[in-house]
Parts: C-alpha cells; structure tokens; sequence
DNA sequence: CGGTATCCTGAAAGATACTG
DNA sequence: CAGTATCTTTCAGGATACCG
C-alpha cells in the first residue's frame, strides 16, 4: 500500500516524523537553537549541500516551526535570519531526549558532552514523567498507553 | 565535505540520528512498544515493504536497539520475535516527547490520542525536565545549555 | 511465518557554479 | 550574504515473487 500526500497518517507521532523526520531537519533545529540562525553560518557550521539546507529551511518555514525575519544592522545592510516560532520551540524535548539517549550510548572520547542546567540553581536536567496527580515517573515500567478514539 | 562512513559526527544528537533517524525507524519501535513484536504483524501494521521492514529490523538488532528472540507456544512450532533491549527501551522519552509534539501541533479529527497514564493512579502523564536538585522544569526557558569539553 | 532475491523508481542529497 | 540553477548520484524505499 502506497502512502498517498492526501492519506495522512493518523498516528500523530508520524504525522510529526513526516514533518520533522528528514535527515538534516534536526541537525538544523539544533543550531537555531544554539544561535546560529543565518543561512551561510548555517551552512559552514553543519556542511549541508547549500541547496539541501535552502529547502530544508523552505520547509521548517512552510510548516511553521521557523520564521524569516529581516534585521539590520546600523549602517549596514538588511540581512535575514531564521527564528524559532512556539512550534519549533516546542521541539526542545524531543532534541534534548534524543541527545541523551546519544550522551548515554553513542559518545566516546571525541564527543563533547553538551549538559543542560536548571538556570538559577544550576543543576543539570533531564527528561522524566510527571502524571498530573503530580507523580513523577521515571521508569516507564510504571505507564500505560491507551488510545482514546473520538478525540 | 562529503561524510564518510568513517568520520562520525561529534555531536552526540547527529550521532543518534544516524542510528534511529530513518525513515520508519521511530513507527517500528513505536509497534514494538505497544507489543507488535512479529515481522508479519509489524509488516501488516505498519504497511512497510517487506525487504525495508527486514533492513530496518537487521540494523536495530545490529544497533542493539532490539533482541531476537525465539518462543514457542506449546504444541506449536518455533517463533521468533523482537525484543527491546534496555538500550531500544531507552528511546521511549524521544517516543514521547515527539508524539507528544504531534499531539499538540498536528491532530485533527481523525487522530485517536494516546494517552499516557500512570499506573495505579490513572493519571495521563507528560514529559518533563527534573533537574538533580530535585525541580520540575516545563519551561524550556529555565533550560540552559553546557558544552563540557573533554568528557 | 519470517523472511530473501530481484528489479525498479523517485526523491533526497551532493557538487559546482552563478546571481542580486 | 543568501540564496538559485543545473546536473549527477546514491540509496532508501517499494512491488513482486519466491523459499525453508
């Protein structure tokens, strides 16, 4: 069975890897999050082919995840740059669990460990579960899915 | 500059995408999770073609993401099915969080939500950020990032 | 049931060069 | 600086058929 553009999937996780699921898409994420959010900085710092890189970025626009907006410099040209909207923002878990998952069991000697602390007490973070009686999980042993239809 | 096979990325994020950023990786781990764990229902459930299921399964067992194993119900013959090594359970966080995206970002309709729920207490769950003093961060603001060089 | 073997296609990616 | 235009290549993915 061919996947049509027209028959969406109606699982929502692949509804989002269809978005977000092409090879270069989160390596891009991560720079604008780190601040590098202009095409030829992009380019140099992640050594996509620069076509691959316009339409990656084509596309996170088009899907509402980055905004281009033009921004001057005094006495000098406009130039534009690429900013998170709240949909890209919203992202930020998913690199930061993909990136542990990585620091846990793809690093070595050559990989930088990137740490990710709490601003003001500066300790450093990571994922869990929390339910909203206020539970905190952090064995997913202790969840369960279920499918609510009908929304 | 071309990426050869040799020359790894550094970063730890670029690295787990090479492992898991294909295509149908996140979809088949997704069934694997909720317990579809024989290639014929997985080949059935997720609509992959056959030689791309068989490929993708062989490399998460290479990766050591998943374990085949055989079993044997009593009076039948051998079967063999996919196991979740602690390594492949140590996705889920990135499962969540991504689904959790789609959810917000991405449904409509026609998409039954999944929910999460504590067992026990019954309540949905959502990923957040917990940081080693003991916080609950779900603001990405209160998130800064660290490179540690050197490991 | 759990795959392989074969063959094919298209889309994504890459290299290079050019433009406003 | 921020892209396009072209052209080429690679390969993941798909269709179909077959096998122990």
């Amino acid at each position: 069975m061919t996947q049509h553009e027209s028959d969406q999937p109606t699982c929502t996780m692949h509804r989002a890897l269809n978005v977000v699921g092409e090879k270069w898409t989160f390596v891009v994420l991560r720079d604008v999050f780190n601040g590098i959010v202009r095409f030829d900085d992009l380019q140099e710092h992640t050594g996509i082919a620069r076509p691959v890189l316009a339409k990656r970025l084509a596309t996170l626009v088009e899907e509402g995840l980055l905004e281009q907006v033009p921004y001057r410099v005094e006495g000098q040209r406009t130039r534009s740059q690429y900013q998170l909207t709240p949909k890209g923002r919203d992202l930020y878990p998913v690199l930061i669990t993909l990136r542990q998952w990585g620091d846990r069991y793809l690093s070595d000697a050559s990989t930088p460990t990137k740490i990710n602390r709490h601003k003001g007490c500066g300790s450093p973070v990571h994922a869990v579960f929390q339910c909203e009686s206020g539970h905190i999980i952090d064995q997913m042993e202790e969840i369960e899915a279920m499918t609510i239809v009908g929304v």
